[in-house]
DNA sequence: TTGGGTGCAAATCTTTTGCAGGTGT
DNA sequence: ACACCTGCAAAAGATTTGCACCCAA
């Protein structure tokens, strides 16, 4: 049986108030701020339970720690290899993909995950220059 | 300048004869039979020396360590979340789908990496038995 | 009251790295 | 000889986990 928790919540109001894609360290920080005594542990904790139920997704990358988007809807990943920022990339084609794969694969597919990597606009703009 | 050494092409070829996706461990505990002196910290430079030539890929998973595959060419990898094997899913319209992001993106794609997870068809034939 | 949730810290797992010595060119 | 590469071990980075206590149902 699921239990209410302050730390639950405020973890899952973070995630989907912001439009980036912080770390478990990053929500830590920053909540740490308005709940002093919240410990990394019971992020990590919360951030795995949510992505399980699938209210939020883990967004693994290659390198450093992984992400958390509040979005929980299927979209791309685009990593700057740069400066670290991460931007959603919309495409419809993604849920068609796994349509076709669902056909083509004895297997089941549960989900599906699909990173870009390379330079983001603001990063090859400061090259640029 | 870049060298030749007994140890790098061990392990270019162990990758390159298998077609399964091996990990940096599994790796250097096969080749440690041949190469009783190889150490683990070899097998990761190396892995990662190769992945950035291209000459092989990494292939992080959301669980577990990296795992690495002698197949260069861009491919969906399906990750069984119940024996942790990787299998080869073909399609074409991964290379489609990038082309397309690149006109609509102002940042520079790299590259990128697609995984589906799931049960795969011998571990979904088990759980019925 | 009771089982899930938390805080804290230690442990684990994976990967990287510094250094001294070895090896290819 | 001069770099590059290796082995070894320590360090670093990220995440998980054991345990005692706390709190919601």
């Amino acid at each position: 049986m699921v239990k209410h928790s302050k730390q639950r919540e405020a973890i899952r109001l973070f995630l989907k108030e912001r439009k980036d894609h912080p770390s478990a360290e990053t929500v830590y920080q920053e909540l740490k701020v308005v709940h002093p005594n919240l410990s990394l542990g019971t992020v990590y904790r919360n951030l795995n339970f949510l992505s399980e139920t699938g209210e939020i997704q883990k967004v693994p990358g290659t390198i450093g720690p992984d992400r958390f988007d509040g979005n929980a809807a299927l979209h791309i990943h685009f990593f700057c290899t740069n400066c670290d920022g991460i931007i959603d990339l919309e495409t419809k084609e993604l849920e068609t993909m796994v349509e076709e794969a669902r056909k083509n694969f004895a297997g089941k597919i549960t989900h599906s995950i699909t990173n870009y990597y390379g330079i983001c606009p603001a990063c090859l703009k400061e090259k640029i220059k």
